[in-house]
DNA sequence: CTTCTAACA
DNA sequence: TGTTAGCA
């Protein structure tokens, strides 16, 4: 696996983020974990954790919905693409490092915003 | 922030 | 069926 891969599959984004990212509240983003269509690791304190691949995740999902797909269908078509969330050892990483990752990502996130664009990857 | 149950269209 | 409000 490369490393752009690995990064990608690292669960760092807490629900605010991801919420904003996607444009999918809070409790759709449980509502979609109940139905396995997305499998984001936890925080120490019991708090859901999002890859990058979980966000294109989501947005594909987003498209699906609108194209009247159903929750059960979405599912079968996602775990084959993707298959469930993979080793990302977030304890592997130090704090400072976890940290930085996590700056890098918020900064991309105001760039978009700032830009408006909904072509993100 | 999390979980849960009940309710709506 | 997907989503939401309100609670603890």
């Amino acid at each position: 696996m490369g490393e752009k891969e690995l990064r990608k599959n690292m669960s760092i984004l807490p629900v605010s983020t991801v919420s904003k990212l996607t444009g999918l509240t809070p409790r759709q983003l449980r509502y979609y974990e109940r139905f396995e269509l997305v499998y984001p690791k936890r925080s120490a304190g019991n708090q859901r954790l999002y890859s990058l691949n979980d966000i294109e995740r989501l947005l594909e999902i987003k498209d699906y919905l609108d194209s009247g797909m159903t929750m059960q269908e979405i599912r079968r078509v996602l775990s084959k693409t993707n298959a469930p969330q993979i080793s990302n050892d977030p304890d592997s990483l130090s704090d400072t490092e976890a940290r930085k990752i996590f700056h890098k990502e918020m900064l991309r996130v105001g760039r978009w915003e700032n830009h408006g664009s909904n072509n993100l990857w």
